[in-house]
DNA sequence: CGGCAGTTTGATGTTACTCAATTTAAGTGG
DNA sequence: CCACTTAAATTGAGTAACATCAAACTGCCG
């Protein structure tokens, strides 16, 4: 992990949370920003968040794809939601200096670590800075309850169209998608941590889902065939 | 549905957020806090939320047992959680006025329905209720987080083992319990939807806990006979 | 007594897991 | 450029877990 200077290229001062927080638009200076956060950068593969430990700092990702998991006890792992950058890894984490999650760089990542005692001053004199912190909140409780209800309720196949959908959604806030083609640099290990299904099964349904022309993912990138079969099978309501 | 006086009852003017919100322990006047929030009468298995509408208040549950679910295109549905005397229906909902979930009551109910604009204003300068508002969110997030690892990595036993574990640590909290008896009045189809699994399933599962000698559920009442096998089963890390 | 909601039990079907082998793709060093 | 290595994806066969369907049983209440 090397410490970097403040990125030029980090979309997170533009929306969200962490753009409300820097000024949303307004141009703040990187040198004013460099005092009270410190970007780092992490190779693919490696943890950035060990869980049961208390950090005086809260953490954004900047640039790459990360996740975030609990490790259970019998060996396997559930992960909770991929990081896409200008994430907050929790909102929660905002008031709450003990983490109960892990969090692992999926390719290689930078982000932003910022102190906790900094962003809550920040917070208390700024409405806009609280709201966009309830929003986020929010969003992340809605994403996990339709989380719980894929898992709960829907196929093997449900699952997994349900999440693309979710993913599509997110990495088109942030990049302009042509030819329906969205970069999506997870392993087949990582879907089948993240929808409770096995990686062999993963294989077998994403081959159902290029036989039946409805998605295509190989080499990081998910092509969509035919979104409205994709969207019948992944909607929930 | 019929309007009462604020209930002598209530045990929400004691802890969490709502007994923060309500001057944690100092004795507000019933007259007082008549002004801005209405409690209401709501018999069992009546709905109380329905989803995807906006409303301008925030709801508390005061006594008796709810549940928060998602209803799906499929007629199936998940439930996300129960709701205890205290608990608020969602923390996100003390900002956001759009509710993306549905909420029934389990046993007969009553609730408060409280201005979402006066409670944003007595937020404004309270930190003490600030933090516990953080607290909440924080406190829903792991929960939600364990659900979801729940569905996704162990079996039926040991979610409902997680389940049984997770609403005694909530019941502990608002009642004293004796002789490893919890008051838990949830039919075997409310497991089933909250676990992911068929009612049939349950019952098999229920069986099988009381031949072992693990717990048994019956009238409404969870009696642990053996809580060391029971978290074997059930805990995650 | 009859009716109803909830639970239990049995028989059978389906989904997804496990284990193991094979193929593919992407390096890496000679 | 070509063996060699390694991680990832694919495929097949057998199995375990859970769903489905249907019937019987329980307790409760009018």
């Amino acid at each position: 992990m090397n410490y970097v200077s403040p990125c030029a290229a980090c979309p997170s001062k533009g929306e969200g949370f962490c753009g409300a927080l820097l000024g949303n638009g307004k141009s703040v200076s990187l040198d004013e920003a460099a005092g009270w956060q410190r970007h780092l950068l992490i190779p693919a593969g490696k943890p950035i968040v060990i869980p049961n430990q208390r950090s005086p700092d809260i953490y954004v990702l900047c640039t790459g794809w990360g996740f975030r998991f609990l490790q259970l006890a019998n060996g396997r792992r559930q992960i909770l939601n991929f990081l896409l950058p200008g994430d907050l890894f929790s909102a929660s984490s905002v008031f709450e200096e003990h983490l109960h999650f892990s969090v692992s760089a999926l390719t290689a990542v930078q982000i932003s670590r910022m102190r906790r005692t900094e962003v809550q001053s920040r917070l208390a004199g700024n409405p806009a800075v609280v709201a966009a912190l309830a929003k986020t909140c929010f969003v992340e409780t809605e994403a996990s309850d339709k989380m719980i209800a894929a898992l709960g309720q829907q196929s093997a196949e449900e699952r997994i169209a349900h999440l693309f959908l979710h993913l599509m959604k997110r990495v088109a806030t942030r990049s302009v998608i042509r030819d329906n083609r969205y970069p999506l640099p997870l392993r087949q290990q990582h879907i089948a941590e993240a929808v409770g299904l096995t990686s062999v099964h993963v294989s077998r349904i994403l081959g159902v889902f290029r036989d039946r022309g409805i998605a295509d993912l190989s080499n990081g990138v998910l092509e969509v065939i035919n979104q409205g079969d994709l969207e019948l099978l992944g909607s929930l309501a």
